[in-house]
DNA sequence: AGCGAATGTTTACACTGCTAACACTATACG
DNA sequence: CGTATAGTGTTAGCAGTGTAAACATTCGCT
């Protein structure tokens, strides 16, 4: 038996990406990703304190993810042709990693106790208020409304709002004055 | 004992409903469920397939709770007043009841398997495409845009085609043109 | 060399969804 | 009215889960 596998961690986190990003989010155990890197069931509580500290982990790394290919999407003199391209960079990200997105923005944790998952995240949404204010200073442009629109502003509105501790209130609250109350 | 309990399924039903509204949808068992129904712990399956089938109940449910609670909530003869008066009262609704309406569309489940879930779930998506249509005919008005907005839209708009299971195509089906290829 | 910390393993427990076998009861039919 | 049958409850049991505790091995430091 090899004692000390090295970076084993690391390795976890990569596990369990990939397992979430072929097989799904629902069937996800903790001693399935310990099968899958050779290692006993219990040996990954040696590096995370729980599955959901895994997990956080994991969603931090899609976030990092997410945000190189946002960023990496366009930057050209071009503002609203760029923030297009970045916001199709999100959606089609979210197509080719539905299950990841699904632990993204829904698996239920409380993404709050994960510090380094809120920087993450907040780096992702910082791009997309960039994008904005790389246009015209915040609020000048407009889109065109029909019934899909407005049930993705909706939906979506209410979505953020409800996820909204992964973002920070410093740097995202616009949002507050929507609130109820 | 008493045997034949009488309406043990919509009790069931309820009970669940009562358990994930107060208590979360992710700590949700199917035989916490039977306890706090006071009946043993396999006695749902006298009547639910499985736990899937029962949850599917369950955001059968909540969709037609929160379809009434949208149309109530206005029908002046102010057809843009009305829509955001809905749109709102979806938003209140989703923060009243957090856990049920991740349950509604974030919970990993088959939901086109569920007739009736798609049926109610169609029903809710249907009054926002009324609304709009109230105010004038389809695709002519617009929001303004702030970086809260275009994040929502986005989001929302990826969260809401990932959904796509829950909207008849039949119905609604113009955002088959945003997706990729 | 040796000691403590880190990192692995084994064992164990309570809980989960679910199936199978059994028990009781309401209903349909002779 | 008596009885087959379907419906609805129970108990027992299985495999799989997250997690804690005790033990084993190895690394790093003195």
């Amino acid at each position: 038996m090899h004692y000390h596998h090295g970076n084993l961690k690391q390795q976890l986190i990569a596990c369990a990406y990939e397992s979430i990003a072929s097989n799904g989010i629902d069937g996800i155990s903790l001693r399935n990703i310990a099968k899958i890197a050779k290692v006993s069931p219990t040996a990954p509580y040696r590096h995370f304190r729980s599955k959901e500290h895994l997990l956080a982990d994991v969603a931090t790394l899609a976030f990092d993810n997410l945000h190189d290919i946002i960023n990496t999407s366009a930057r050209t003199d071009d503002p609203a042709g760029d923030l297009v391209k970045g916001c199709l960079a999100y959606i089609y990200f979210g197509f080719e990693n539905r299950s990841i997105v699904e632990l993204m923005f829904h698996y239920p944790m409380k993404k709050s106790l994960f510090p380094s998952l809120v920087v993450s995240a907040g780096r992702v949404f910082g791009l997309l208020t960039e994008g904005i204010q790389r246009i015209n200073g915040a609020t000048a442009a407009s889109l065109p409304l029909n019934s899909m629109s407005m049930l993705a502003y909706t939906h979506g509105l209410l979505s953020i709002i409800q996820a909204d501790e992964l973002v920070d209130p410093s740097t995202e609250n616009d949002y507050a004055k929507a609130s109820p109350q």
